[in-house]
DNA sequence: CGTTGTACGTGCGGTAGCGCACATAACCGC
DNA sequence: GCGGTTATGTGCGCTACCGCACGTACAACG
């Protein structure tokens, strides 16, 4: 894998420190530490304390849950969009699942001590921090219902938008048996549903890469939680 | 159905409500409003906005997602030991879900205003709030996992178990039918499990009541998804 | 430039849960 | 205690997805 320099990265590249004012922003500034942050990389397990809340820039990470046998599911993703280790400021500290970085990037992190020194300060940090609470629980509902109701098509197509919301480009560097894990179907039925998408043309792929074709085509497979998320985050986050 | 006097309610039947320091309980206490809560009432739908919050004493309400098709799933339930509207004080004010009775019984509730005036001053209201937030997190979370890996009989397990704890009796007033659309699935698989759970001596039923005849019989049904979410919720809001 | 690890493709039987169409039976009000 | 309403029981074909067991082929590295 290429060793990519940490090209150009700003802490506004996460959008939600860019919308901090300009007064809090600078106050954790200098606080703030790049850190690349490899594929695979756990940031805590289940339970862990939490030293450092995450705000990607370029990676993405996913929340997910591991079950005694051994078995997974992705409860929610985020990225550039977003925070990881909310748990920290909502006062649990831990939680029991799982954050690992499943598409390779930097990002910024911050110490647990200096996060929770602005978020007390109950101003802009901890309004900011909790609509974004919000837009995750809607986030985290609506995969619980797409588990229950939505057919593996429309799942996969769900995710490949919400990934490709997070990243520059149209490709995703991503095996099938990693998507298969996220969303807690068998690698087999991934490979069956990506070969559906290519024949029709809104998707592409050659080992370990998926290049997308059609954003509208895999708007129109994919079911109504895809829309509900980004509308509900845009509604939430768009100001402040 | 018989008329139940508010038997004996007090707000203190919230957990909630009874684990907050003197001082702050008696701030709120002049706006509790005891209210009923009866089967089926709709406290608010999805978009709407919120007016109160609600503290059930007696009742048990189902945040679930109602689907564009129509079907449904639940998201999470609320009883005693909750609260429902979190959305107000995360900055939202509104969801797309929808919170709606399931087992009739009591409640207090604030007005939002109330609410978020207490909220507002970032001290133990605020940490109960967002403590129990991040437990409302973690229900909803093992909810996607169930949904997604676990059967119909352990899931039925699981939730008669959480709805249990939230009752003083050992009775669910629930049909069938109603249960089903909770765990969002066909009314029949409900009949057909139960029936197994009655054989195997675990419960007994007859049109519309369900009873309880083996607290452990069901935990050893149920998958781990109980534990998980009920020793969360002891952990973050024992104290407090 | 071939070897090898890893990703992807394919087939096949099994099954949980679905959708539909009814049959039965408990409770409720009169 | 009678009739209607609503809850529960049952059967049947169907499909999506699983679990397993392979075969194939890319692409990276010596």
């Amino acid at each position: 894998m290429v060793a990519k320099m940490p090209t150009q990265q700003t802490p506004w590249q996460n959008h939600l420190l860019a919308s901090l004012p300009k007064e809090t922003f600078e106050r954790i500034a200098p606080h703030l530490e790049l850190v690349s942050m490899p594929l695979g990389e756990v940031l805590y397990e289940s339970g862990d304390q939490l030293h450092h809340v995450y705000f990607p820039t370029t990676a993405i990470v996913s929340l997910h849950y591991v079950m005694e046998n051994g078995a997974s599911a992705e409860i929610s993703g985020v990225g550039n969009e977003g925070v990881v280790g909310i748990s920290l400021f909502m006062g649990g500290n831990t939680t029991p699942s799982r954050a690992a970085v499943c598409t390779g990037g930097y990002g910024y992190r911050l110490k647990a001590q200096v996060m929770m020194e602005e978020f007390n300060r109950a101003g802009p940090m901890m309004k900011l921090m909790l609509r974004y609470t919000q837009a995750l629980i809607t986030q985290m509902s609506q995969t619980a219902v797409c588990n229950r109701h939505h057919s593996m098509e429309q799942q996969m197509c769900r995710w490949l938008l919400q990934t490709l919301d997070r990243l520059p480009s149209q490709e995703l560097i991503m095996t099938q048996e990693l998507i298969a894990s996220m969303l807690g179907v068998r690698r087999e039925g991934i490979t069956e549903t990506a070969g559906d998408l290519q024949r029709a043309g809104l998707i592409s792929y050659r080992r370990g890469h998926i290049t997308v074709l059609s954003r509208a085509g895999l708007e129109k497979h994919s079911c109504e939680c895809y829309d509900v998320v980004r509308k509900e985050f845009h509604r939430l986050l768009k100001e402040a």
